[in-house]
DNA sequence: CGATTGTATCGTAAACTTACGACAATGGCG
DNA sequence: CGCCATTGTCGTAAGTTTACGATACAATCG
């Protein structure tokens, strides 16, 4: 899987945020400076060579959607940003956000009520 | 803070790892496979002219060393992360990491214990 | 002092990304 | 049908990144 571009990255979240959708939508979707028509076309058919995309034909025009899924993408991206920055181990990770105070014992012991009583 | 492209990341988190050097230092903290010299010599020149890097002269070479902070990088990098894929909760962040099983109850209790007792 | 070695820069080429004007294809309207 | 609005593509320009050959500067050797 390609690395993505900082505007390729944009439009894939609006993308999935959308889901099957014209360049239209995925440009109403992007919240300002929204780029030019043209060049989000652009990027999206880049996206399109990279796999990340697939289309459908719609008379003239092209319905996309996500081929990659946001899940296996965000998976892969912190799989290596944790092996890079916290020696691959998440608790490092969580630590990390913990002394910043990001996130508090409370949630910490909601997930791991989540953990020990898998509901449904 | 400018975006890092791969290989000006690849090359801070060599710098980071040795601290102040040479650029054969950097090169050497490189993982295979190491890109060629003159080229690890142009990326090192673009990390210092965005201002990641700063370098003092000895002799006819430059003795680097890192100008941004790892933490403050990861932090950075970590909340732009966040924000798009996570609604911008660390919460959700790290459920999903409990989910897909890279973290467990025993670890983040260890945290919890960390946070609630502050030692040192 | 020359010659050689180590270290890095400069300029530039090649590749890729971002941006967009001009244009093509389709469908609806009167 | 003829015209227009909608939707995208194509080709290309401009900018940025990646790569590297040629070269320059300092230190050391003999």
């Amino acid at each position: 899987m390609e690395k993505l571009t900082l505007q390729e990255e944009e439009a894939m979240l609006a993308v999935w945020q959308v889901g099957k959708g014209f360049i239209k939508d995925f440009m109403d979707a992007l919240s300002d400076p929204k780029p030019p028509y043209t060049t989000l076309a652009s990027t999206i058919k880049n996206l399109e060579r990279k796999g990340f995309l697939k289309s459908e034909k719609f008379a003239n025009a092209y319905r996309y959607s996500a081929k990659v899924k946001e899940t296996d993408y965000k998976k892969r991206f912190m799989t290596g940003f944790v092996d890079n920055y916290f020696q691959s181990s998440y608790k490092e990770l969580v630590a990390f956000f913990a002394k910043d105070k990001k996130i508090s014992a409370e949630e910490l012991k909601e997930i791991i009520n989540l953990i020990e009583n898998p509901d449904k």
